[in-house]
DNA sequence: GCCAACGTTGGC
DNA sequence: GCCAACGTTGGC
């Protein structure tokens, strides 16, 4: 089992739009790295939702459901989707600011990669943030 | 709203 | 293959 970090800002799609349709097709990728990432990704996967930009937290814990296929927003064959399905809400969304003071958490690319949207999480990681999010 | 950092594109 | 120019992302 592997634990992600997918970032999204929430005015474009947030993760409440993710419970209200009960699943998420994430398409529209366009960075290898990120990529790369996402085909990495396996059925069962736990994925934190990021917000950036305007709030800048994490908001929710989402699990894949479908592993990568052709990117259906694109002829190009380079780019794959994955869906998703929401977990839960946390119950106290872990702001920027508070991963940063986190000595634990400072080699997570959130803070070293700030623009790399699809990021590995180690489950210590995983679950340190989902501590500080209870 | 600004701007730094980064990724991508395209001319040479 | 290099690198300048450009576009985008995302923190502040």
């Amino acid at each position: 089992m592997n634990y992600w970090l997918m970032k999204t800002e929430p005015e474009t799609y947030s993760y409440d739009d993710m419970v209200k349709e009960k699943k998420a097709v994430w398409d529209g990728v366009r960075n290898y790295q990120a990529r790369n990432n996402m085909k990495e990704m396996k059925k069962g996967d736990q994925v934190l939702i990021y917000h950036s930009v305007s709030d800048k937290e994490v908001a929710g814990i989402a699990e894949v459901v479908k592993e990568h296929y052709p990117d259906p927003t694109t002829d190009d064959t380079r780019w794959v989707a994955v869906d998703l399905k929401p977990v839960r809400k946390l119950k106290k969304a872990v702001s920027l600011q508070e991963v940063k003071a986190d000595s634990a958490l400072e080699n997570i690319a959130l803070v070293r990669h700030s623009r790399l949207s699809v990021m590995p999480l180690k489950k210590a990681e995983y679950d340190r943030i989902l501590e500080k999010g209870s």
